[in-house]
DNA sequence: AGTAGATGGTTAAGCGTTGAACTACCTGTG
DNA sequence: CACAGGTAGTTCAACGCTTAACCATCTACT
């Protein structure tokens, strides 16, 4: 059904140089950071939500809740606020806080100014929870993350991190605004 | 709760200098790349999936299996190296597997070898679904993976990402083995 | 003031994913 | 040859996530 060793899904892989080809396909450098990609962000996330979860039975996801809001001025946060921080839907934050608040690592707060707001607020229940769970976290984040990147990378690899959750950032508001913050702008 | 502001959960931001701190937390540096990470791996996949969704009624993860499976010799693969090239649980395979199924995209053959066993086929249908969704996913591959990193740093990016996917692949299989490659060892 | 529309947040239903249990088959050992 | 244990793959039940609808409140405009 296929013949070659590689499919035309991706380019071809007759076409090794890497600085030419634009719209179509990937270049075999970019196709090799993509997969490469693909790979490690399912399987990091993987692994540290297991050790996490084993450890201290606690989801990244919901780590990652506490850790922002335990980060927040007064220990505080809107409820979208939060949802944005973290990344997610709001929706999935109702639903991931509730979980927590039942478990009692957070609480809701009304909001005097805005009627429909609520504050959600991280308990001392939470924070104990965090931090007995923060040295299994970053034990993990420095073994499978860390090591393995070059010392003189790290900043560089921040960097270009921050660019590309920005640019995100700006398509799941805007709807589809074409990301201005592209390192070829000239 | 929270006085200073930041948490004592990632490492205390009077602690700037990112070349000496090891074990207990994470330097600013290792921090900022790790907290982008966290969001752009999110991030990233929501509006990739989403872009691909809409537009062709494919999941991230069903595109990757038949690009996985198309790329294979003669279309077809074992199961098991389709999750593992995959990245996801035998067990989520054989769901998605099936869904493929149902809209024709791929067919089971019976393995002639191993009674068990079973070979995943790409079909004729299942191709043409790939290559009609390629260029969405790719264009969006390319706007918000490529483009934000800059020109000379996709090769060294790839690299590293590469390594880490080795690492985590091997905890993956044999339990927790500790990572014999890091980019530290002298 | 009164109304239309936007916003904050939760809820309900459906789907995808997870982990364990299960079937079937293969392999090695006595 | 029999049997124990391992492997390939699927299935079941539980759970988390997504989408859309929903209520309440706020804001802007007439």
């Amino acid at each position: 059904m296929v013949q070659s060793s590689t499919n035309d899904v991706y380019p071809p892989n007759q076409v090794t140089d890497m600085t030419e080809i634009q719209p179509p396909w990937l270049s075999a450098a970019e196709m090799k950071a993509w997969r490469a990609w693909i790979l490690t962000s399912g399987r990091l996330a993987n692994v540290l939500d297991r050790e996490l979860q084993s450890a201290h039975d606690l989801g990244l996801g919901e780590y990652e809740v506490l850790v922002v809001l335990s980060d927040a001025d007064g220990g505080r946060m809107r409820m979208a606020a939060l949802a944005e921080a973290t990344s997610i839907s709001r929706s999935l934050l109702s639903h991931r806080f509730s979980r927590l608040l039942q478990r009692g690592f957070v609480a809701r707060e009304q909001c005097p100014d805005d009627g429909r707001g609520a504050f959600a607020n991280v308990t001392k229940d939470g924070l104990a929870a965090l931090k007995e769970a923060a040295p299994t976290h970053v034990a993990g984040v420095r073994q499978w993350f860390l090591n393995p990147i070059p010392n003189n990378a790290v900043e560089g690899l921040g960097d270009t991190l921050e660019r590309i959750a920005t640019n995100l950032a700006a398509a799941d508001k805007g709807g589809c605004a074409d990301p201005t913050d592209s390192v070829h702008d000239k």
